[in-house]
DNA sequence: TTAGACTTTTATCAAACAGTCAAGATTTCG
DNA sequence: CGAAATCTTGACTGTTTGATAAAAGTCTAA
């Protein structure tokens, strides 16, 4: 272990096995913390599931929280790459109907980070609040204003920016987070890849048009003045 | 306690002070669970936050298990309720309007107990997967024929309904759930109740009219054939 | 007012938990 | 190869946790 310290203060040049059982370590975590948050997770489980035992895992990262924040800190990075991508030189709604589909990608690819992420909002982010004031607010800044822009240019309708933000993660983590509810309500006659193509479908159409049928569809007689 | 088990067998009318007890217990214990899951809650903190030793907790709930059934038991009526409130007689987009808005009331009033029901669904749904498929399903099963009918008439575009059911929980909820990061986001400036009708008036423009501008707006000239 | 029902506390327990230590096993590399 | 570095394990520590038992205290209704 001292090893370890001391390298650490060099270039740390790591093992093949330190590696290898770092990635054991850090998956069986992510399966842990992910379900039961960081206090309900233990390292016995954490270490049975990745295969070893106990003290060895603790030769690898020394306390429970180092294993939650190394696997904090690879998280936000990945989590915020699709929101990076979205381009204010392209066509709005197209780079908004891919950032959407990006998302939820994400959620299918990764359910386990995505609920990691869930777990530690609802807990009040207390080990990453920082990260989000320094990283994600100024992005979500930033891509605010792209909005605004296309808004202002009246190429897409003026909604607030954040809020719209929210609702596209909120929409499409949901299928990752909440996926229990969801293979109950639709039952399991489709796949997962046909929910989630249908998610897609739903969502490009809600977020482009909306639930107001357009004006001049077929049955329009007996709408008043809705809403 | 052995009176306590011969009273459940009768009529099991309660003490004044077993009812306050219960109630201090079942707040305490919200506040304990919402944040921390079921396995990350610990008796001892739900005990202290009901100002009570933990044995005189555990004479009223006699395990850890029974404090948070009680809990979830009484937690799915309330959070169906918006939902059993749409009207399948009544206009669409006016009823549709005001689900979103009893929804995202439920989000503002009842943060802890929207934490509680996502931190159940983020395990899996272990305790209540039974009663998603006895009492939720028939209820969206029910529901989306609703919805199937006004699309049919042509009276709101045509989409998936159980996935527009899943896209006015999730934004609805994103707001209790993810309040930190809500927070964070949007800064200080505006007060809890500005944030409320800020995500009102965004969500009702997104499940009405989407982001695509109206035909004939002010610069459509630049767009090709969006999308 | 007092017996009996109800409530609270003190003391306690076994299991689970995070974390340590030193000794033994294995790998790496000159 | 063989020695140094790295890895693994078993045995252990102090603490927290869920839960119980019995006795002491409080309330309530006849």
């Amino acid at each position: 272990m001292q090893q370890l310290k001391a390298r650490a203060t060099e270039t740390q040049r790591k093992t093949r096995i330190q590696v290898e059982n770092e990635e054991k370590i850090l998956d069986a975590a992510l399966e842990e913390f992910s379900v039961h948050g960081f206090r309900g997770a233990t390292i016995d489980r954490i270490a049975t599931h990745a295969g070893m035992s106990k003290p060895n895992l603790l030769y690898y990262f020394r306390r429970k929280q180092d294993i939650y924040e190394a696997l904090i800190a690879r998280l936000l990075d990945t989590w915020l790459e699709p929101l990076r991508e979205l381009d204010a030189v392209g066509d709005p709604l197209p780079e908004l109907r891919s950032y959407i589909r990006r998302k939820l990608e994400m959620a299918r690819d990764f359910p386990r980070e995505s609920r990691l992420f869930a777990n530690e909002m609802l807990q009040g982010a207390p080990r990453i609040k920082r990260l989000l004031e320094t990283e994600l607010k100024p992005l979500v800044d930033e891509k605010a204003e792209v909005l605004k822009g296309w808004m202002k240019a009246g190429r897409i309708n003026p909604v607030d920016p954040r809020h719209l933000i929210f609702s596209i993660w909120s929409t499409t983590q949901h299928y990752a987070d909440f996926d229990v509810q969801v293979q109950v309500i639709l039952g399991p006659d489709r796949g997962a890849e046909g929910r989630f193509e249908d998610a897609a479908r739903y969502l490009e159409t809600l977020f482009l048009d909306g639930l107001r049928p357009k004006a001049g569809s077929a049955a329009d007689a007996p709408r008043i003045r809705t809403l």
